[in-house]
RNA sequence: GGAGAGGUGGCUGAGUGGUUGAAAGCGGCUCCCUGCUAAGGAGUUACAGGUGGCAACACCUGUCGAGGGUUCGAAUCCCUCCCUCUCCGCCA
């Protein structure tokens, strides 16, 4: 959420940056809302002050021998009764104004940060840096050619049980996927994470902390009766994990290692990545999360995206890391990385990851601050893919693929498979 | 799901209509004292919004689970909701 002091005394500035994302907008409304909302504050709090004079009043004349009934008292009650009608209505407008101030600031995205890379669009975003070397060859298959070789998943019989964009992974598959979740959170808790398993199902104040509602609700499930909704991501039940504490400055920063199930309408999507363990409503995710302090979110962004790079790294994965110009960005996030993983089947790099420093954009809507001497700042939080799993599986399928169509299992990973490579079973 | 109990500051826990934003204790912080340690003494210690000030800070309003209501005045009375605990039932 932005900053609403920010839209009342520098709209200009606010809209400047906008622009930056390829909003145009006119902030003017909002900050009318915005002022008279503090005009009609400072008014209402005066009258409620002298109501409370008022009863003060009251209580002094009784303690000292008036008799409640008296004809003074009855004034002052008179006087406070007609304070308190006119309290009555200020605070209904006041609270309409609340109430349109908030619901139109939580539609807008963050700010994009200052080092972020101006951009029209996705095909502006910078490249930053190449790790290891793709291997290239005409001949090598897609991952699901070599799934269905292996036996690694279930396409037809994932729609009889769910529908389209459901996949059930079966025999080495499912093992594959088990041992890639348990060595992403090894890897991550030994370099300081603490384990997380949170809740699938989160209600729509934690939806909203993290910047899905209200403007994303089209492309989450939702479970109507409950005010539940399924997850889309680790990053809304870990944003909730301190929603509404005040934490300590030398408990930051708490670094978080979340597996969980992700589930997404994919709704504008048809037609794209139908085949394979691309695109799917229900997905496995290793999400890495940050609470820091507000001052060293730059470095802990690089960091973050450096505990993601390490998975691809320990898994020999050839990447790039791609920095996402203003206009690509995602909705809470000021700047993000993606990784891009070398999919050799495919012929290209597709996203894997993606590490967003949101500054104070989460912890605002969801009223997270760090103590700090005897101030209160909100804190900054981040979040990076540690990794996606199901892409994890499709990249290591197509760069491990062996010309007798098995698949060699990398080597860190041999420990949680039992075995150095995946052959054709039946 | 049924029956009961309860939600007060960082924590424990008083408080049933009038300077109670809240006793007391613990914890934290500052200072003093004592070779060190232990112990002791004094003070201080909630959050949000707003106004003024360069600032330290001062002042106003709100907040005792949330939202309504009664009243000149509510932590305290009434209503609705949420949550926690205990017992029973059900269940992996």
């Amino acid at each position: 959420m932005l900053d609403q002091r920010l839209v009342r005394n520098q709209p200009d500035t606010v809209a400047a940056l906008l622009r930056r994302r390829g909003m145009e907008v006119d902030l003017s409304g909002l900050q009318t809302i915005a002022s008279r909302q503090r005009d009609l504050e400072e008014h209402r709090s005066g009258l409620q002050a002298e109501g409370n004079r008022t009863g003060r009043a009251v209580a002094a004349l009784i303690r000292t021998g008036a008799r409640p009934d008296s004809d003074a008292v009855t004034a002052l009650r008179e006087q406070g009764n007609a304070i308190k009608r006119q309290v009555a209505q200020l605070e209904q407008e006041e609270h309409q104004l609340d109430a349109a101030l908030r619901q139109q600031l939580l539609a807008y995205p963050n700010l994009p940060a200052p080092e972020c890379p101006e951009g029209a669009s996705e095909a502006d975003n910078v490249e930053i840096r190449r790790w290891g070397e793709p291997r290239r060859d005409e001949a090598f298959k897609q991952h699901w050619e070599l799934a269905e070789t292996l036996g690694l998943f279930e396409t037809e019989r994932s729609v009889r049980i769910a529908r389209s964009r459901f996949i059930t992974l079966v025999g080495d598959g499912a093992r594959l996927e088990r041992a890639l979740i348990s060595f992403m959170l090894d890897l991550h808790c030994g370099r300081g994470y603490r384990e997380v398993l949170p809740p699938v199902l989160v209600n729509s104040a934690s939806l909203t902390g993290s910047g899905q509602l209200p403007k994303f609700a089209e492309e989450s499930f939702r479970c109507s009766d409950d005010d539940l909704w399924l997850s889309p991501t680790a990053e809304v039940p870990l944003t909730s994990l301190h929603r509404g504490e005040l934490i300590a400055s030398e408990a930051l920063p708490l670094r978080y290692a979340a597996y969980s199930p992700c589930f997404r309408r994919e709704a504008g999507s048809y037609g794209r990545d139908t085949r394979g363990l691309i695109r799917l409503h229900q997905f496995n995710k290793v999400e890495l999360y940050w609470f820091c302090h507000p001052d060293s979110s730059g470095q802990a962004h690089q960091q973050i995206t450096a505990d993601a790079e390490a998975v691809l790294q320990a898994l020999e994965l050839p990447y790039r890391v791609i920095e996402l110009c203003t206009a690509d960005l995602g909705f809470s996030a000021a700047r993000t990385y993606d990784l891009e993983v070398w999919l050799a089947g495919a012929g290209t790099y597709r996203e894997i990851s993606s590490c967003s420093n949101c500054n104070d954009f989460q912890a605002r809507r969801s009223a997270i601050r760090v103590k700090e001497g005897k101030r209160n700042r909100l804190l900054h939080t981040l979040n990076g893919s540690g990794l996606a799993v199901g892409r994890t599986m499709a990249a290591i399928l197509e760069h491990y693929q062996q010309p007798d169509g098995s698949v060699a299992i990398p080597t860190v990973l041999q420990p949680y498979m039992g075995c150095e490579q995946l052959r054709s079973c039946c």
